[in-house]
DNA sequence: TATGAATGAGCCTTCATTCAT
DNA sequence: GATGAATGAAGGCTCATTCAT
């Protein structure tokens, strides 16, 4: 009689919702910006215009819930990634070699994160700003203690923490933009050592 | 008397070129993408819509256009600055004294270049990924080099250059963005050390 | 048994068709046209809006019916006033004081009836006019009345009673809107009286 | 050879926008305000959705437009005709009678005035409400001067004022809508008696 | 009956580009 | 060359109505 909504129904509503976000991160991976148009979105999602917006209050929210997922993701996993280790340096590489890790997994998120986002309105790259600055923070903590515990020689860590955040950034950009390296897992060995190198780590 | 007035005519041309080139130059350095309209533009350089199509065939021309001026000023400036030296790994300090001398020195060209673009659409990223990538060959070459005359360690250099360049922009942009490190010079001889260290420079 | 229990289900609907009725008045009395959305009167009556169109075929036909239901009101009202005297004249004044009564104790309907519905759309309007012709028209054969008893000198009873109504209807609005005159049932003396001297009752 | 305003193009601009005024004037007079799409106001007047953009910012800023300018005709008229006049008496009249001729002279703006603009969104009513009260207050005027000449017997001109001007408002829409008055300006005889009377004028 | 998710036509508005003057 | 009015496709979003459950 009275329509109940049951487990059933909830579910096929978040599988709605996850299926435009779905879609969504498709056209995001590839398209700019611009190129995503409500309507695209929803004819691709096999949904009508004004269905979207059962879901999404506009257009902004649908990225913004998009992003928020990916950092979420990004910094669950290196938070998992670095409960594993003891030692500062360890956790510091266990940082990088998650974040390598989801991304190479999740080539949308990286590709959506890294090279996407950033040609986004002003809105979104403030967004992203906080991603990156969160990670060179974090960067920047273990840096740090690192010093405290005299393993590092005397430098400006902040420039440290963001030229060796940027280090990655950049080959990353590479891998999904060229395809180069083309074994990210590889070139990320290199990279932990140039890091290490460059901190100066004894 | 006729070839005179071509020349003049000519110059005339180029003037008004330029002067939209200038104006757009502001207008890009301080305002979003999207907020960079024709109409703007041309009122703001004192022409006519229109007009504006007598100098540039479209909008993606005038952006393609300011880009490609400021890589040649950037490549001029750098090779500038690497003949002074002999050494090669002079000659690879020298490369990113000049590049942040000139984002320094010509912020608006830094802004331009660094963070307003990327938030364009593709067709001006990819542009941009060109000037990045061809001043990580630069950098790759050098290293070549430096690793022929045994000067470095083994190591994958493709991988280095990138991690070399990336580091710089990311503390460059920090520097635009947040105006973090406040003093840009300091922190080059920051950057330099990490790097040099990071290659493993003996 | 059968017959009973289609009894109580056509009360039952009755009564949700009367819940529907009840909150739609409320908010069309207060909201402008454009804010009564089928989903917020739907959510305000406690139903789905599927639900609504089982009680009402579509939007217009809602307001139809409430205005219908305010028409019945106020015409039964008039006649119940009116049927309490004997003189013509005395049931003119009556139709007139029935009218202020009803609209000075069911503001609610005031308002609806003569500040909202007439700033609805094209339908809407047809049906007020429909009432505020009719309340002409009985204006009308009072004063045709009157006349044949020679109680009125001569002239165009058909704008007489327009102006008889007009006059009504004006201050009633600014009473509505604008809280002016502060006592309506003082002012309704005045108007009689004006309306009176105006027809030239002797 | 620059491109000169000269009083051609100006003209043919204001031609423009007239013709846009002129096109939304005749879709006011007959269709409800949801009708008035810009789409179809710009279709009607030849030109292009866009380009009705040039001449008003936004569909609001039109019917204002319109509005502003019918009030300001109608005012204008109202003081012309009693400029003719010694007699606070004459006076009066005087602008019912230039209301009435101007109504019968235009009736597109008479039905824009009395019978559309009531069917709009808020703020035209309100815009309208100004209209009416501004005629009340003219009408209160009068009427206080013709107290204070003795000429009026003790009342609440307030009310009659409101009476006065409903009574034609009243009669006016009927011959808007029923055409009925056939003969407006006959009408206007009988309700100048009527509302004198009313008035109980000496 | 009752539900509320789904629909999609249609609205207002913007802006790169064109073209008659 | 210069002008700027004109264009019209395209975008985001709303809401009365429908329909599978």
């Amino acid at each position: 009689m009275a329509y109940q909504k049951t487990e059933k129904v909830k579910k096929k509503i978040e599988n709605k919702k996850e299926s435009i976000i779905k879609v969504a991160k498709e056209v995001l991976a590839n398209e700019s910006y611009s190129a995503i148009s409500i309507k695209s979105i929803a004819k691709k999602a096999g949904i009508a215009t004004g269905t979207f917006y059962l879901y999404f209050s506009n257009k902004e929210k649908l990225v913004e819930t998009i992003v928020d997922e990916m950092y979420a993701k990004l910094l669950d996993s290196i938070k998992k990634e670095r409960a594993k280790h003891e030692q500062v340096i360890d956790k510091l590489q266990a940082s990088m070699e998650a974040t390598i890790r989801l991304f190479a997994k999740e080539q949308h998120l990286a590709k959506i994160l890294l090279v996407q986002i950033p040609s986004f309105n002003h809105a979104f790259n403030r967004k992203l700003d906080e991603i990156e600055k969160e990670l060179i923070k974090l960067t920047l903590a273990d840096l740090k203690e690192l010093t405290d515990q005299g393993m590092l020689p005397k430098q400006d860590i902040q420039i440290s923490a963001m030229a060796f955040v940027g280090s990655f950034r950049q080959v990353m950009i590479s891998w999904l933009r060229e395809g180069e390296p083309k074994n990210i897992e590889e070139a990320y060995q290199t990279l932990i050592q140039y890091n290490l190198r460059g901190l100066g780590k004894s």
